[in-house]
DNA sequence: TATGAATGAGCCTTCATTCAT
DNA sequence: AATGAATGAAGGCTCATTCAT
């Protein structure tokens, strides 16, 4: 038996990886509606009616996108945390390994966030997977400041701040360069946490 | 007489606006792909030929719905603005401004943020909007704080910060009830201004 | 009363006319099917109703064009011959004044002779234009040569003879450049008359 | 078992002919414009985005009809002729071999030669299609006559010639009836070679 | 397991034609 | 006499999805 580099019969796990690899792909430079199954097949390497037996429909299919990618963004998150931090580095490692996951993942990160957002059938989907991040900023903020209404919103409103900073990291990496993703995670702590500094 | 409702002969300028009306709210629950020109044709009461006469292709009236609703956007901003405010004054209007406008305009400001962001060929033209925005919030910025280095990045952060906040009144309009957008406008500037409250 | 090169009221024979002159450009570089109604009212400097009523749909139209130029074509071969020439040189004269016509009225030849043949519902109507001119053609044939069984198939290859000819300095004016038509039509009677010069 | 006339899968070689067969027929009635793609699948027996995934758009169809009817004409010209023969010879085939073409194959006569002529973008590609069996005559015609000035106004009125003879075989069955094809061939050589017989 | 062949349905776009002023 | 406003109808093209092998 040989080992072409173009296998033919590949276990089922690792063919759905492919495909998935591919409509991530895919779906990130086109969006949802403008991506054809057919260039999904293709780049994967694949026909068609394997995707369809493998991944379902193109609404499956953009779902199961939706949850690996999700899902390794809470791992990533959750990866750099532990109990026993203080919560300000809570905060800040936090803020960091999100903004490390959106430069090291840019395609999952533009699925979860440009592609369909708002769009049905997927709103609830991609609203359930921010939530569960802004969950997790709102326990740590809450651990910080005793303002009790205010969390909840100011959670949302760091949320969208560490958003548009990895909007922007990724849009002008010129701009950016020289500047690791951590420097610009420690100056929002510090912003968040002392606000700006006045002249 | 009076105007009857199911007019028939309208002048051009005001047929447009019908168009863009429904044109908007159409484009604002479907996004760009799933909405259809029939649909957007019957939601203005008028047939499809009469939208390519006046406003073109569907990709032409796309970006002239961003068109309108960036300038609507960018005046309700810039009209509470005076050249003699206090820069952190001339920040939380212009937050309270956004905020309103959101509240609002929802349809267009989903249209602006939420339907194509990111997708070709409007990525360019929805970034450049969306920099006219983020470029007022520099100048406000750049008055109050004198830490140059961090003014772009933190324009930025706002930036997000305030869309996101938007999205979440609009998204738990309950949990928001009979919280003014002009309260967390104002919130969310003391938090900019003076960091998160420490317990 | 002004005499304004834009006038607006014209009697409507010069009216006719004008979109007459309008429709035979747009149907000679289009076809009948890729010229539009509305793009031959734009050339005429008229309002589309206008065209529709005074020279109805577009199929009249086009209709109406094939006679203008039709008459003016067997006009234009017509006004070259008399009674009592002699038939070799009514043969020439005819000819020459056929490719004279063509070289002047390119559009009109167009319409005639490429942009609807065999074409419902013009192939009749073109083909009696042709064939009246074809008639002419065998008349004079019938009175140099006997040979009767021969005549109408002669006048009919005499007649696409002429007809490429007339392509061929349409199309490579340069090659035929320096050449007078006549030239060309002394030269064809010459080889219908005595066939090609042997080596 | 036979095959059954109403076969459902068929290779792609297979279908791509019954396509262009069905092509051929629906152009050469209704023309380029007039034809619809809806028709020439129904033709074919097959649905419309089958004849999309083979040949392409409608215009890249008609362009492969022009080249599958103008190969065939081409070898159906050529088949006939061989180096060795006296050019007079080559010249009565050529004739020959085109009228019968043009009888057994008129559909594919009338897209090549009526359907399309100077309208784009097929305007070039069926000049080049023209141009290379007046390229033929050309070389025949050179072999018979010293004067080259002549040869290639020559062979364009020739062709013309059995051109317009073959459009009236083909609209004049009746008439020509109990008339061979080569009979008229040999008669239109004789007229090239000696010129019409006098009284 | 894997795929070439096949299609129903729908969308964007345009055009000839007419109405109301 | 003249036109801006308006539309029914149709055609090109693409796509998600499935069948037969």
């Amino acid at each position: 038996m040989s080992v072409d580099p173009t296998v033919k019969r590949l276990p089922r796990a690792v063919r759905e990886q492919q495909m998935l690899d591919a409509a991530v792909r895919i779906f990130s430079r086109l969006g949802y509606h403008a991506a054809s199954m057919d260039e999904i097949a293709e780049t994967a390497g694949i026909s068609k009616p394997m995707v369809y037996a493998y991944l379902g429909t193109k609404e499956e299919l953009f779902i199961a996108c939706l949850h690996r990618e999700g899902a390794r963004l809470t791992e990533a998150v959750f990866a750099v945390l532990s109990e026993d931090m203080p919560p300000e580095q809570q905060l800040r490692r936090a803020i960091e390994a999100f903004l490390q996951f959106v430069v090291n993942h840019r395609d999952g990160w533009s699925v979860l966030h440009r592609q369909a957002r708002g769009q049905e059938p997927f709103a609830g989907e991609i609203a359930g997977i921010r939530r569960t991040w802004i969950g997790n900023l709102t326990t740590v903020l809450g651990r910080i400041t005793p303002d009790v209404a205010d969390v909840t919103p100011g959670a949302y409103a760091l949320a969208g701040a560490v958003e548009s900073l990895a909007d922007w990291i990724v849009e002008f990496p010129d701009r950016h360069a020289g500047r690791d993703p951590d420097v610009t995670a420690a100056r929002l702590t510090d912003l968040i946490l002392n606000g700006l500094p006045r002249q």
